[in-house]
DNA sequence: ACTCTTGAAGCAAGATTTTTGCTTTAAGGT
DNA sequence: ACCTTAAAGCAAAAATCTTGCTTCAAGAGT
């Protein structure tokens, strides 16, 4: 049972912060549990038991640094809108850390919901666009055909195909789905 | 250097065939390099100086068998030759096999090549598609094209979203952008 | 054919990380 | 205040990873 404001909760917040720090500092290749452990001011059995290994820690502190801070802009139409947020998705998930963000993400418990809950970001965040949309009567697609359409290629080119991704390529995908 | 035929080729093999035969037992996720190294008659320190560590082994053997085997079936139209060739992507890339390949190919150095490779497979066997198509004379969309609004969706909800995948679905792809 | 060179493999010791049984702590319930 | 219990600490044992040095064998040069 995890009590809130108990000391698994106060445990759990500095060890995420210690992977946070190291991170910041440069160490994510080296990143080890007992170091995090020290950092943490934590003995590195606690991190194994709770965690079972350093994927799994990652994976959870990545989920957590992806969720969004705000809800995406509102530039007044729905074309606005979705290009304005998928422009700035490509460029934060594209950027060294949020590729790697995302590649931890999807490394922990394949049957974990770590990886679910990275698009369920993603469709919350459509959907709040899509839901304005309808709204103000315009004539708007559901969730999942912009998932597929637009999310997803994005997504794809940044795991699987090496090289730089402009802005353009945001806007291009919005376009053909609304064009 | 690496000689064909030579020693290093040999160990290669011998490890890789390994991986594959304890993955086949069913050790997936208990896999170890020692555990590795002495089914294929190997010192473990060998594979830690070739490859580095568990990651990047599993990531080289999983884009092995991420290779396709044969080229797309020819089915007389590209809509069909594309179809089948979803359907059967989609299939084999769902199951929980072809999920672990994915994400142990993504497992690997993310300036590696092993992700790309997975992508250049599935760019190769379009290709193939598309030069049919057009050799016949009907009028084909480019390879990014299909690559965007038929892999990329499959290859995220793979990823990205839990629950099953029907052949259907890779259908729709392929109609909404031929249609 | 016979060395020579060289990159990779083997070996073994040492360092580090991971696991595990048991003890202690502290949050929440009675 | 006193139980109950899930989680943390501790420490020893097991396993893994690293590393310096030695040995091997493929291919090149003579």
């Amino acid at each position: 049972m995890v009590r809130p404001g108990g000391r698994s909760a106060r445990v759990q917040q500095a060890v995420h912060e210690a992977v946070r720090d190291l991170e910041a500092e440069g160490g994510r290749e080296t990143l080890t549990v007992p170091q995090i452990a020290a950092r943490a001011g934590v003995t590195p059995s606690t991190i194994y038991r709770r965690w079972g290994d350093l994927r799994e820690l990652l994976s959870d502190v990545a989920v957590e640094r992806l969720r969004p801070e705000t809800p995406p802009e509102d530039r007044g139409g729905l074309a606005a809108d979705l290009e304005a947020w998928a422009e700035q998705f490509l460029d934060e998930m594209s950027s060294p850390p949020g590729r790697a963000y995302i590649r931890d993400a999807l490394l922990g418990d394949p049957d974990g919901s770590n990886a679910g809950q990275c698009s369920a970001y993603a469709a919350d965040q459509v959907d709040v666009i899509l839901a304005r949309a309808t709204q103000r009567g315009e004539p708007v697609p559901d969730v999942e055909t912009v998932l597929d359409s637009v999310v997803a290629p994005m997504m794809y080119r940044i795991l699987f195909r090496p090289g730089p991704l402009e802005p353009a390529y945001a806007r291009r995908l919005v376009s053909s789905l609304l064009g």
